[in-house]
DNA sequence: CAAGGATGCTTTTGAGTCGCTACTATTTTC
DNA sequence: GAAAATAGTAGCGACTCAAAAGCATCCTTG
């Protein structure tokens, strides 16, 4: 059958291309639509810094505008609840209702996440890494914010002071500390932490 | 930093997203909408028995109505020439114009292309056989038809009867011969050549 | 060969998205 | 304090998309 001569980069791309393409068509399904949908799952892992207007935003790489039709929408049909920023009087933190809770675990969304698990776990942690590069790229390159998790970000400070075992952390850019299951949320102010975005000179 | 835990099919469900979702977002940018920019890309590399609105809406698990007005929309800008098939007088070949190969060089979707050869190749060897297993699973899962290139399916039929440098192919499903430039074209018949393709077992 | 059904495609219609511009309110900077 | 930046909302217009109805052609089956 004459193995294949070359992986053509374009062979990735357009797989990547075709598996958005497939999830996004999912969404219409509980009468929400593909926007809401990415909402939802959006503001179940973005941490407490991140879950307003403008950070789901810039995440999904559309207008504030938009992004606030898309809320609006979440929050009269009892997706989500917003409260105001105590700190920031312009602002409003978003949090998942009940009813969005639920919506998530039978989320049309597990079709893909179930189809990954059949892979071996080696072969998703290669996965992982190499759309991890092309997604950081490709954001870089359109000059959109990366997010990403606390454990990965620059700004990450861990003060393992006194007991080992009960180490407290801190976010050097907000000065907040950060509870352990919140290292693993996303944050809009994610800074890889090895220095792997590169340009980003000016403005 | 305490390396991450485990890799969960999460993470690699949401990076497809995003990846997704990013590449979708280029294509307002030469006055064509996203589901144009992936019409072209798809007329560009599907093989002539695939050159259809039928099959472009399969494609983009869209409705053949929808697919109709985008390709219409190209028709008119001048992307696509529309020709009657000579074998189907319902049908008809789609072929792109030389203004559509000329967008083509300098589509948006390049900035992936580009993010994702800086990987080895050998790295983007899996990458490619684990989104394609992904790919074909959701949509076995979704009912939906798979896309895929001769030399991997199941279909061909190599005859190198004389001699051994100058072997044809052809199709064994449609009996039509197949250049060797074909073969990487990507094909609405396409069946994966080993026995990949779990249920689908009624109609 | 004729009837019925399947297939390929188009058109219309209506709901709904999205991005743009303009606007208010709050915060920050100088 | 005034000016600039930021968070968010509101309204508008262009446009997408899916659904349904319709037409022409092809294919079966008697």
């Amino acid at each position: 059958m004459k193995n294949r001569p070359d992986v053509p980069e374009r062979a990735v791309a357009q797989l990547i291309e075709q598996l958005g393409r497939c999830t996004w068509g999912d969404a219409f399904a509980q009468g929400l639509n593909p926007a809401q949908c990415t909402a939802l799952r959006y503001f179940g892992h973005a941490n407490r810094f991140s879950r307003t207007v403008g950070a789901f935003a810039r995440y999904h790489g559309t207008t504030r505008g938009t992004a606030s039709q898309t809320v609006k929408a979440l929050v009269d049909k009892g997706y989500l609840r917003r409260r105001p920023d105590p700190q920031d009087h312009r602002s409003f933190r978003l949090e998942l209702s009940a009813k969005a809770r639920r919506f998530l675990v039978h989320d049309p969304f597990h079709v893909l996440v179930e189809a990954v698990a059949v892979l071996p776990a080696e072969r998703r942690s290669t996965l992982v890494n190499g759309l991890q590069l092309i997604l950081d790229r490709v954001l870089t390159e359109r000059d959109r914010s990366l997010f990403g998790v606390c454990t990965a970000c620059v700004h990450l400070r861990a003060e393992d002071c006194c007991l080992n075992s009960a180490n407290t952390y801190e976010c050097g850019l907000l000065e907040e500390p950060l509870s352990e299951g919140e290292l693993a949320e996303i944050c809009v102010n994610y800074e890889p932490a090895r220095a792997s975005r590169r340009g980003r000179v000016q403005a």
